[in-house]
DNA sequence: TCGACGTCGAATGTATGCAATGCGCGAGAA
DNA sequence: TTCTCGCGCATTGCATACATTCGACGTCGA
């Protein structure tokens, strides 16, 4: 929102899964205030939000705390991910600027290179401008904190940490695909390549499917 | 989230979707805590939070909209929610006790009654208890969460205002069914009646579906 | 010794004061 | 007359002070 305000969730955002708070640790305002250099005020507007994207949990007069997972499944998350973005990327082919296909050739060039670097933070810094630029363009103020709450749900378990090389190569070949597909302008070939991405990033999680387990869900 | 911040937030909510306070229409902080008879702290809180459900915009330092074009979103908002609510009544049907298919009778019953008397704010209670008990069978937090704003974000435009006599039958008639659905165990069945429950909702309220709308979506 | 009640402390929620940014209006020049 | 620059006002963002609530510790009684 502004600065001091953007500046503490962005920084929070970051230490949560980074892994610098650990699930259910509590955040105390006036800790996080002092440590951030700010007043209270722009630290609860920043835990609101955090809240609002799923990262934490607000109880009235007992504070934040860093979400928990107990009974979240991945599974499921990827299934609805896969679902949601896939929309948002089939809706995207129509609206898409060639500005914007710039960008996202850019976003995904890059993203190969930091990918083969091992440079994990920086993968998953682009990985977020790229889905989030797709998303964006389905200009869905729900759609889009949707999928932001979905997929910070499943940064949370360092996903990307455990890729094998394989899936490592798909993923940054289906970026450059759904490029091209935004570029011929074919929202149902964007919306595949989208699913297929999904999909082989939570089997790549994951392990093989249980039979059946997707039956009628498509 | 507490009483003041609470009662700010629904209120503005119940304006705003009442119709009184019109699209595009500014909303001052200040005359707004005067109005709630609050101070400006809960209204910006109750501003921000009604901002991520996507019921107005708030822009730095310019204060915050009541959102524009919000119909746009209804579309793709039903399209996921037939997706997630369908997974979701399908594992209902492995997990459902006794118990819970009484109580989802009892409130079938009770919401087609309501339905009947034209009893809308009875008809919003009883519908969300419905869906939130079969949504929390799923035991899935991020599921769950998902969903609910994605309710929330729905009922905001009076959908069911806009329901035609047919429709609000059918609508009745499927929440029987989805109980009898769960009642025989059946997973598939469950999640085609909720599919059927929520498309047959989007068509009511947006009319007929454009050519291949939903291609490759299923 | 165990349990319950009361008080104290800390943290959140609310209100208000101060600073900074954006916007509109008006004056002046071309 | 119109465009531009600049100043003043209003509104938002941040900081701080006050009120309220929850939890913990200790004490008293059974």
């Amino acid at each position: 929102m502004t600065a001091a305000s953007d500046r503490a969730a962005d920084e929070l955002r970051t230490r949560i899964l980074g892994g610098e708070y650990r699930p259910g640790e509590r955040l105390g305002e006036t800790e996080l205030a002092a440590t951030l250099g700010v007043s209270r005020t722009p630290v609860r507007e920043a835990l609101r939000r955090l809240a609002a994207d799923g990262l934490v949990e607000i109880t009235t007069n007992k504070g934040a705390r860093v979400v928990e997972h107990p009974h979240a499944d991945l599974d499921a998350i990827f299934a609805i991910r896969a679902h949601v973005e896939g929309i948002a990327a089939r809706t995207a082919a129509e609206r898409v600027s060639d500005a914007d296909l710039d960008r996202l050739d850019e976003i995904a060039t890059e993203l190969t290179r930091c990918s083969d670097a091992g440079l994990i933070e920086e993968v998953y810094r682009l990985n977020s401008q790229f889905h989030g630029l797709i998303n964006g363009l389905s200009e869905s103020t729900v759609l889009t904190s949707t999928v932001n709450q979905l997929i910070h749900a499943s940064v949370l378990f360092r996903t990307l940490h455990a890729f094998d090389e394989d899936a490592r190569r798909r993923s940054c070949a289906h970026h450059h695909e759904i490029v091209a597909a935004l570029r011929a302008r074919d929202g149902a070939w964007a919306e595949a390549v989208m699913h297929a991405h999904l999909f082989s990033a939570r089997a790549s999680l994951l392990g093989p499917r249980p039979r059946g387990a997707d039956e009628g869900s498509r």
